[in-house]
DNA sequence: GCCGTTTGCTTGAACATGTCAAGTAGTTCG
DNA sequence: CGAACTACTTGACATGTTCAAGCAAACGGC
């Protein structure tokens, strides 16, 4: 068994990984951009479905609760989001404005229209890569 | 034709896709911080396997060339990067110093080891994943 | 019911990344 | 030669990111 090999052979497979990641997360910031927000701004407004907790947001983003603070505000300001409070008066519930869940549907509009995904694959290929991306995330 | 039913389909496509990528982005973000890099500065390391202009690895890190001299400054500064002229006296060529090279074949191994894709899907679904990127990002 | 602990959020400091505008120096080409 | 272009640097500014510190509310054992 040559190791070294095998560990160049594996390699070459994350580098495909990880240049697609870039294509796909180059093609997000784009998408986001064009309506004037950052990537983890369009991440949140994406989330945004229902009523949520900053502290959720803060795990959905995987970053610390603090950075949710600054990204809320930002939102707020520009009239996308607006917070109120539940039973647990600890919590912040954020949630879109008419205004905000408009600019969500047109984001998804956009991205399921123009992610190179939906362009370059046929919808059997789509499938394909659904079932491996699940098994990936293991969700 | 249901159109909004359409986008409604397609857009859960990209939300598995984008959950992909973000878990992907993590797992490669833990790597680079285990060796105390940040993505890009990882990124920028994993890309030198021969000496670059500095110009060229901006397009790679698809940034603004200005920020390339930052990036490259803390790599220096760190031992892990040097930078040479070649006939064009304008381009700096950035190349990898011994340490540096160490640096990237740790990195290589480990996330060929560690990511995901590798340890969650059997070679068979790999290469299929392969295939499928390859079509996506147009290589 | 009280008090120590935990939880959710905010604030401020420190730093990396990112863009843009302006500047310098070297190349190219008419 | 000179104008236009190219490669890089610098500085200003916004954002994202983490960490440490702090506050307020909720929880839990006793």
């Amino acid at each position: 068994m040559d190791v070294s090999r095998d560990a160049d052979e594996n390699y070459l497979v994350v580098r495909r990984l990880f240049e697609a990641v870039e294509v796909q997360r180059r093609a997000f910031a784009l998408v986001a951009e064009g309506f004037g927000l950052t990537p983890p701004q369009a991440r949140s407004i994406l989330r945004l479905h229902e009523p949520t907790p900053m502290r959720a947001l803060a795990d959905h983003l995987s970053c610390d609760a603090s950075n949710v603070t600054g990204i809320a505000d930002r939102l707020r300001v520009r009239g996308l989001v607006e917070s109120s409070s539940g039973d647990d008066r600890r919590i912040k519930l954020l949630a879109l404005t008419s205004k905000g869940r408009r600019l969500r549907a047109a984001i998804q509009r956009q991205l399921a229209e123009q992610t190179p995904t939906m362009t370059r694959l046929s919808p059997a290929e789509r499938q394909q890569l659904v079932t491996l991306l699940e098994k990936l995330t293991g969700s």
